[in-house]
DNA sequence: TCCTCTGCT
DNA sequence: TGGCGAGCAGAGGAT
């Protein structure tokens, strides 16, 4: 993991002024701000060896405080004339030392140090913060620890979480808190007066924060504390929010240019020596000096690449057997002619073994050393890493190859890690544990590399518990998801072509009618000149904004229908026009000898899904009948075959009741009653007889609604109902399912606790939106804990029901095409089609035992349109 | 490259 | 107080 130091530059100098004894250079400069911090630097340089750091300084007074409070640190004394000067100094000599400075017009160092942790946080990084601000406690984090200066700056206490809960019972976000009651004398934050750091604790004990508490003054103890409180409810939250720190300040940040970097030698001498920092250049020249290698060899130097061995033919004919019955560990990359994997060539190795690198041309390779690295590669006992192990098992079908006993897929080790980062290049890779590496100069680089970061991962995927995760699940998917793609399945060109021309023909209709509607033609497909047709031409009245116009989506038209004869005209075209454009040319564009092939992407989803993507086969219409029709053009290859497809009945409703325990939900899927009619049973108290379609639809919208971390503006808006009475639904909902509330409640709790949540199978997802300033954004999070374990678990659970469906197929006349989330899509010949069914539903609902039932329910059919259900019994 | 819109689970 | 259910991919327009 990458490492972070980011100092405050106001802070520390001002503590360092006072700390130490006034010097001068001879011609009277003051310095002893300049000593104080240049020593400081040096060593944490040393003790620390940051991968990156920067110092952050305020630039301006007009900060964006005093706008929303005029007195901020108006009572500030003015800085002292001996430490005016050294903030120039000090800059200049920063800059000389190659240390990255950020200032921002307007906005405090404060502001800028939350806005780059908040970066870094979101790359994982361990970030430490030097400060002497007590605000910087806010942005304590597992991976954040706050260091604040004790006695000068050449001590420091650092914080964690542990230690900020220890000394104060809080936690970090409940700072911004404290400083809104409590004030802060120093920036002339008011506060509440008569309320003190005691007082304050006391408060946010029992009330958590400056909010509950004001809602609370009833209760509180001590009539004088309850008026104090009464009497200045603006003056707290106005307290708070100046103790916020801003993570949105208008400034580019690029992390990667803070990096750290040794200076340039000369520059940084001339520039000690003119400020006379005798001692410092003495402590820079012992510990980071020129002949000084290793010490703090900065980790840009350390990738060092292996010695590239160049082998003849016949040399690679001895070593590759060597390796083989060596079982050596290799590292293997390729490069290939480019464009999709599906088709591409492999036209060279890199290998990484032994401490040493190669390359291997493979285009020109002699037959028989192509034989002997096959079969290398073909040893399921020969260990091999990589960075994407699908994309090779993809390029090695292409060769004839069937690639067996990759050890570690490093770029599903990094997903694992953080499955929201999206940078999975070999050199993104590296980088996160040499953030220093440069370009790969060749394979042999690439591979050495690799090799170099491959026990890192290692190390880190042990310490998150994910290495069975990917050992046992995503490594061995990755095959598997391979030659779906690889099989891909049929479409009927000609009916699909048909189907093109009839909605090109309508498309042209509705066209003509929409303009003669309009009276003039326009681009029906831009939002901005629809708007201008709709609400200033025709004049109908606009409903909702979006950030550049009026918005004309399906729920603004909906509402119009009635009002214009050209909005019905204009939702009928966008449906044909998406029809048309995604998915007839979209399909067509994408289909090879009568298939097509999409890729499984298996290191995109924050939750642990797949995605699909070139063509996206996880979208197909399904919802409407006239794109539903689109399904009858996906067949099997084979004349005579059929499709199966298996899905899960509410799976993702069967891990809520799994994780909650809730009696009702667990018991409406012992009985295997229709979830729905029974949740609506429950809400409107009705037998589950005489729920109407209505109550189903109601229930069901709140069902789902659960899922995503239930809002009842959501339900309102899905539903057509007042916000209220969706709220009154949510409330009911609850009252009826305890069990699922308290389950719902408790993972938020324990999200923002750990910062993270995890999926059944331990697959992880770290939140950090749950400690975002902004309430918006904390909600977020909120609902990404609640759901993110559901969805997540619903995905382990049908990864580990594809390795059982595809080892449990291999007997059969039968392939796996496609995975839709919850439903898998198989192709077989009619005479297995009994028997594959029967296995199939099997490991779906076998695949990991919840306490409530995993039911998959087949169909069949000749095509993915006319799918008849299919059930043994 | 971002935004808007729409398709799926 | 205003803004919001979760997760994706792709097309087309505007910038």
């Amino acid at each position: 993991m990458a490492k972070i130091l980011i100092l405050d530059g106001n802070s520390l100098a001002n503590r360092a002024f006072y700390a130490l004894p006034m010097m001068t250079t001879a011609d009277g400069k003051p310095t002893n701000v300049l000593h104080g911090f240049m020593t400081m630097l040096l060593r944490l340089l040393l003790e620390q060896k940051p991968d990156y750091w920067v110092v952050a300084f305020d630039k301006t007074k007009a900060t964006v405080r005093i706008e929303q409070y005029a007195d901020y640190k108006a009572q500030r004394k003015e800085t002292p004339d001996a430490l005016k000067p050294q903030f120039d100094f000090l800059k200049e000599l920063l800059t000389a030392f190659a240390m990255p400075i950020l200032e921002c017009p307007g906005y405090e160092a404060d502001d800028i140090i939350a806005t780059v942790t908040s970066l870094a946080e979101q790359r994982e990084w361990e970030t430490q913060i030097y400060t002497g601000d007590r605000d910087a406690l806010q942005l304590i984090s597992p991976r954040t620890t706050v260091y604040l200066t004790r006695k000068g700056i050449s001590e420091v206490d650092a914080y964690d979480e542990g230690a900020l809960y220890e000394k104060y019972q809080l936690r970090p976000a409940q700072i911004i808190d404290l400083k809104g009651l409590m004030g802060d004398a120093s920036d002339n934050i008011p506060g509440v007066p008569g309320v003190g750091e005691k007082t304050a604790l006391k408060l946010l004990w029992e009330y958590g924060s400056v909010e509950n508490v004001l809602d609370n003054i009833d209760k509180i103890s001590g009539k004088k504390l309850q008026e104090n409180l009464r009497n200045n409810t603006d003056k707290a939250l106005l307290s708070k929010k100046l103790a916020t720190m801003l993570y949105d300040i208008p400034l580019e940040i690029n992390l990667d240019r803070l990096v750290y970097r040794r200076p340039d030698e000369k520059t940084f001498t001339a520039a000690l020596d003119k400020y006379v920092l005798k001692s410092v250049a003495r402590i820079w020249h012992e510990h980071h000096g020129a002949g000084e290698e290793g010490k703090d060899t900065p980790r840009e130097e350390v990738l060092k690449p292996w010695p590239l061995c160049e082998l003849t033919g016949e040399e690679w004919l001895v070593r590759l057997p060597q390796w083989q019955a060596d079982q050596a560990t290799l590292v293997v990359t390729c490069a290939n002619t480019g464009g999709n994997p599906h088709w591409a060539r492999i036209t060279a190795w890199g290998i990484a073994a032994g401490g040493e690198s190669f390359i291997l041309n493979w285009t020109d390779a002699a037959p028989e050393v192509q034989m002997a690295f096959s079969q290398l590669l073909e040893d399921p006992e020969v260990p091999k890493q990589v960075a994407d192990s699908k994309v090779l098992y993809s390029l090695l079908l292409n060769e004839e190859i069937t690639l067996r006993g990759v050890s570690l897929d490093i770029g599903l080790a990094a997903y694992l890690i953080n499955p929201t980062r999206n940078k999975f290049e070999p050199l993104e890779l590296v980088k996160e544990y040499i953030p220093g590496a440069g370009e790969f100069a060749n394979l042999a680089e690439e591979a050495s590399a690799l090799a170099q970061v491959a026990d890192s991962y290692k190390e880190t995927l042990e310490e998150l518990g994910l290495s069975a995760l990917l050992h046992e699940m995503e490594e061995p998917l990755s095959p598997i998801l391979a030659e779906m793609e690889k099989q891909g399945i049929a479409v009927d060109v000609p009916r699909l072509q048909e189907f093109g021309q009839e909605l090109t023909v309508e498309l042209q209709r509705l066209e003509q009618e929409i303009y003669a509607d309009a009276g003039e033609t326009f681009n029906i497909n831009s939002p901005q000149q629809l708007g201008h047709i709709l609400f200033e031409k025709l004049g109908l009245p606009p409903m909702k904004k979006t950030k550049t116009g009026y918005s004309t989506d399906a729920d603004t038209l909906e509402e119009l229908r009635d009002q214009h004869s050209i909005v019905e005209r204009v939702l009928d075209y966008r449906q044909l026009s998406k029809l048309m454009s995604t998915y007839v040319n979209g399909l067509l564009a994408q289909i090879h000898e009568g298939r097509v092939h999409t890729t499984f992407q298996q290191t995109v989803t924050a939750t642990g899904r797949l995605s699909s993507t070139e063509p996206n086969l996880q979208n197909i219409p399904i919802r409407l009948e006239l794109g539903r029709l689109l399904r009858k053009v996906f067949t099997p290859t084979q004349e005579g075959w059929v499709l199966l497809s298996a899905d899960y009945s509410q799976i993702e409703l069967r891990i809520l009741a799994h994780y909650s325990q809730d009696k009702v939900l667990c018991e409406s899927f012992s009985l295997n009653q229709d979830v729905h009619t029974r949740t609506a049973s429950e809400v409107f108290g009705i037998p589950m007889a005489e729920v109407t379609k209505d109550l189903r639809r109601k229930a069901k919208a709140v069902n789902f609604g659960l899922i995503y971390g239930l809002t009842d503006f959501g339900l309102g808006r899905d539903l057509g109902v007042p916000r209220k009475e969706a709220k009154t639904y949510i409330e009911t909902y609850f009252h009826r399912y305890e069990g699922v509330k308290r389950y719902l409640e408790e993972i938020v709790v324990k999200a923002k606790e750990e910062g993270q949540v995890r999926t059944l199978l331990n697959r992880l997802r770290r939140i950090p939106e749950l400690r975002h300033p902004n309430r918006v954004q904390r909600q977020f999070g909120e609902r990404i804990a609640m759901n993110t374990p559901i969805q997540g678990t619903a995905a382990d659970i049908m990864k580990l029901a594809m390795l059982g469906v595809a080892e449990a197929l291999k007997p059969y006349r039968a392939n796996l095409l496609l995975q839709v989330h919850d439903e898998l899509v198989i192709e077989v010949a009619p005479e297995d089609l009994e028997e594959v069914a029967k296995v199939v539903r099997e490991e779906m609902e076998s695949a990991f035992p919840l306490s409530v039932p995993l039911i998959a329910d087949c169909k069949t059919g000749p095509n993915w349109y006319n799918m008849e259900s299919y059930s043994l019994e």
